[in-house]
DNA sequence: TGGGGTTAT
DNA sequence: ATAACCC
């Protein structure tokens, strides 16, 4: 995740008003201590993209289905015991009537979500994705703009939006309160956008951390919000039944934490740390011993547009060069389109397969610069680049796999990485920007200081 | 599971 | 390059 203290360090100057966003890193929000997140995630997601595409699919049960899998389906569905993951064996036999559609191209999933982090980008540039259908905003420096147009005797007027989080009664009236009210109100906003503009519905959670955030937004199901009162995060927390229920900890860290006899949330909170460190390195340990109180210091981190591209395909078996070319050509076809509606330039090119011999989910992968001459083409259509990359991919195939002797693949998997906005130039304290056709003037002119630079940064 | 993504080591 | 995490 992120040392301790990243979006809450020493305020330092601000232009007032003024918050710009760089993906990939923290935005300082000022002297503020105590945050507003929420976590937005939408229902079924590609359930609903598809009833949104084919609006006949609404009001029946519909699941999306890759290869013998259903990875997910509408409300409709589920009400007639159609589960996420399940095979399409088992959900037919529980539900004959279910509609199948194939969801294994996920363009317009991605483009969807994509129009969703941009919706909410226009409320605050502090989104950050996860996965295609979940998001989280911090929302601390419009709660704090919005406390401040309000005039004092309006506080104790500011009301809810949606459910709270509570066993116990809790005193809305109190104004330590309303940071997390007027959250609430502006994730309410969020989702009447997303329904009103994109026809979408979702959850939202609104809690002092994304890790509370995220646990709280799937309390009410499906399109509804809940916000998560700072009395009330230790019920939230313990109301887990066991660990692996934390995000953050995994497959593999709760298979460990298990050998320790730890299992519930209370048995991770008094677990010895000293015990824990040693087991799990110290960075694990103390990370998630403190996921496991509630606590949750890291940063909403602006996404901006993805770091990698990539396509990948399994299948029951690929145990030729051949065939293996093949499909490895057709990853890479949908991929170039990809990057070349993006605009940015990959620099380095992945191959990754996993094979059939290897115990569940692991994977090999090669990966290597892709050739000067080879990246400068690769906005303009009509040259063909195809074959160098295909050159190269085969050569990292041949460089994992012993094509000599048998082999036996259950996926393959290319990837464009390293991606760079443009030509950058580095020419004293400020890095300089070429435009692709600035670039492409300076090619055929005479040769400029700034291009000699460039050949060593290729 | 599948077909994606991310960060840390 | 792998291994962990997320969906």
């Amino acid at each position: 995740m992120e040392p301790a203290g990243g979006s809450q360090g020493a305020p330092g100057p601000r232009e007032p008003g003024l918050l710009r966003a760089v993906p990939g890193q923290a935005v300082s929000t000022g002297s503020i201590s105590s945050r507003v997140i929420v976590h937005v995630d939408l229902d079924c997601f590609y359930a609903q993209v598809e009833m949104i595409s084919n609006p006949e699919l609404k009001n029946k049960p519909l699941g999306v289905q890759q290869k013998s899998f259903v990875i997910t389906c509408n409300y409709e569905a589920r009400k007639l015991g159609v589960k996420k993951c399940m095979k399409v064996r088992d959900a037919k036999e529980k539900c004959p009537q279910l509609v199948l559609i194939n969801g294994e191209d996920l363009t317009r999933y991605r483009e969807m979500s994509y129009k969703v982090t941009e919706l909410l980008g226009e409320f605050t540039p502090l989104v950050e994705r996860l996965g295609f259908d979940e998001n989280f905003v911090d929302l601390t420096e419009m709660v704090e703009k919005r406390l401040q147009q309000l005039q004092s005797d309006e506080l104790a007027a500011v009301t809810v939006s949606g459910h709270v989080y509570s066993n116990k009664s809790v005193n809305l009236n109190d104004t330590s309160h309303v940071r997390l009210l007027i959250g609430s109100q502006i994730a309410a906003e969020m989702r009447e956008a997303m329904y009103n503009q994109l026809g979408l519905t979702g959850c939202a959670g609104i809690a002092p951390n994304k890790l509370l955030a995220k646990l709280v937004s799937g309390v009410f199901k499906p399109n509804q919000q809940t916000v998560l009162l700072p009395e009330s995060c230790q019920d939230l927390i313990l109301g887990l039944n066991h660990i692996k229920e934390i995000p953050g900890i995994g497959y593999k860290t709760a298979r460990c934490l298990e050998a320790l006899g730890i299992r519930s949330v209370p048995d991770l909170q008094t677990f010895s740390s000293k015990i824990l460190e040693n087991k799990l390195g110290i960075s694990v340990a103390q990370h998630i011993q403190k996921l496991s109180f509630g606590e949750d210091n890291s940063s909403v981190i602006p996404s901006g547009p993805p770091q990698s591209f990539s396509e990948e395909d399994s299948f029951k078996n690929c145990s030729s060069e051949v065939e293996a070319k093949k499909k490895i050509e057709e990853l890479l076809a949908i991929l170039l389109n990809r990057v070349c509606q993006d605009g940015r330039k990959p620099h380095t090119v992945r191959l990754a397969i996993r094979r059939s011999s290897s115990k569940y989910y692991s994977r090999e992968s090669r990966q290597c610069p892709i050739p000067a001459h080879v990246i400068q083409k690769l906005g303009t259509g009509n040259c063909d680049v195809m074959t160098p990359l295909v050159t190269v991919l085969m050569k990292l195939f041949r460089n994992m796999v012993n094509v000599k002797m048998p082999f036996h693949l259950t996926l393959l998997s290319v990837c464009f990485c390293n991606l760079k906005a443009l030509n950058i130039v580095k020419k004293g304290p400020m890095d300089c920007y070429l435009t692709p056709s600035l670039s492409t003037t300076l090619h055929s002119g005479k040769r400029s200081f700034e291009m000699k630079d460039m050949e060593d940064f290729s």
